[in-house]
DNA sequence: TCTGGGGTCCTAGGACCC
DNA sequence: TCTGGGGTCCTAGGACCC
């Protein structure tokens, strides 16, 4: 099950007055932001997600921005997640917009088959939550993605067990998921373009160029998969929280770093807390101007979940890889993560960090998010703001 | 006026332990 | 005294997905 253009549905169902209307949903309005969801009228003028803001303004000036609400999209996946329930206890969410249900035991039920249950499901999301979304229906989750997305918006696509062959033929490899634009290019090299001459490849020669992702490909380009979908409630846990940005501009200036860096710690810090969590390893990445991304790891002897212990060991990574080379986005992120309930200090001087960054918790808690924070921090906010565009709607840049 | 931000998984070598 | 094999952790970085 895969949602059509998500994020503009659901804020054209929130705002009948979009409906029908060209809307771009955008991170934010500063220069470089790009479109995350597109609504079907803007894709009509050719916006499609990725693209600069400023670019889709170009291709259609009426186009209505709206910035997007995560939180909103997440509550509305929780509702669509209790629709799905309802047809099977194997309901996998693989992001915020699609899943995979395993209803092999519920056709009985139900009293119908793959098909007749993608369009029951199909209307109960549209009918009791004003949502279009699309469905594929196959013998596994490779088969099921690939023919969710072959007809949208609201298309039910069916592959057939004796059908996958001649589906699979003619079809470019790239259109597997997990094949990208790296693959696609060595495998187009090898004379390779589809499906069927990818499965028709000799495994030694597969092996010989991929190693044991060759095995993977030739599988998958035949249509097997025998990765199983999880059981409701069989979540796994998070391996890293990380938060990265992109610079209003190039900078080579160590203090704006390193007021961003503290910045995207702090933010990493907040949601460790309020998810009990402790991390042991940062990540620092930069991206050059050039668009060259590096990353650096380091992992710290006390588990950490306050953003200046985090800041500290992200910017001793910075300090190591700086070469001074103009940088246009700074990420920092934690993983090795493990419960913060019961966790064990070898320090008390470490404590009095994470109890400065608890009663700042406290005080966002009580006067709003963002009421209290750090100095430093608020340097970023202010070069910040040198990035934002006039406001939509007038000529831009003037 | 090129190209966001959130992630996951995998490989591979070296350190280290038993 | 020159020598095996298994396993885990750390780190770097690639590739991919939505």
């Amino acid at each position: 099950m895969d949602m059509n253009a998500y994020f503009a549905s659901v804020e054209q169902k929130a705002n009948p007055a979009l409906q029908g209307q060209p809307v771009v949903v955008v991170g934010d309005l500063k220069r470089r932001s790009i479109v995350l969801t597109a609504s079907y009228e803007a894709r009509a003028f050719g916006i499609k997600t990725g693209d600069l803001y400023w670019n889709a303004q170009r291709l259609c000036p009426q186009v209505i921005p709206i910035i997007a609400d995560h939180h909103k999209y997440t509550a509305q996946t929780e509702e669509i997640v209790a629709v799905l329930e309802q047809f099977s206890s194997q309901v996998e969410m693989t992001s915020i917009d699609e899943g995979y249900l395993d209803v092999t035991g519920s056709l009985r039920l139900f009293k119908t088959d793959g098909a007749g249950l993608a369009r029951m499901i199909q209307k109960r999301i549209k009918e009791e939550l004003g949502l279009p979304c699309s469905v594929g229906v196959a013998p596994n989750k490779l088969l099921a993605k690939l023919a969710s997305g072959m007809k949208k918006p609201m298309g039910s696509v069916v592959i057939r067990p004796e059908a996958v062959k001649d589906t699979l033929a003619d079809l470019p490899v790239e259109e597997i998921s997990g094949i990208g634009p790296q693959l696609k290019a060595s495998l187009n090299q090898m004379g390779i373009r589809t499906c069927g001459q990818l499965a028709a490849a000799s495994p030694e020669r597969l092996k010989a160029k991929f190693g044991i992702v060759g095995q993977w490909l030739k599988r998958s380009a035949q249509g097997e998969d025998d990765n199983p979908v999880k059981e409701v409630g069989e979540t796994d846990d998070a391996r890293s929280v990380g938060h990265s940005t992109t610079l209003p501009a190039d900078t080579t200036d160590r203090k704006v770093i390193e007021s961003f860096i503290l910045l995207l710690a702090e933010k990493v810090g907040i949601r460790l807390r309020k998810g009990r969590l402790l991390g042991r390893t940062i990540t620092t990445t930069i991206r050059y101007s050039d668009f060259e991304t590096a990353s650096r790891s380091h992992s710290i002897t006390e588990p950490a979940d306050d953003g200046l212990a985090i800041s500290r060991a992200a910017l001793k990574i910075f300090d190591q890889m700086n070469e001074g080379r103009p940088i246009r986005l700074l990420g920092v992120t934690i993983s090795n993560l493990a419960p913060a309930d019961g966790a064990q200090f070898l320090f008390e001087s470490l404590e009095k960090g994470r109890k400065v960054a608890r009663a700042m918790d406290a005080i966002n808690e009580k006067f709003g998010k963002g009421k209290i924070r750090r100095a430093k921090v608020m340097e970023a906010e202010k070069f910040g703001v040198l990035g934002e565009l006039p406001p939509p709607q007038k000529p831009r840049f003037s």
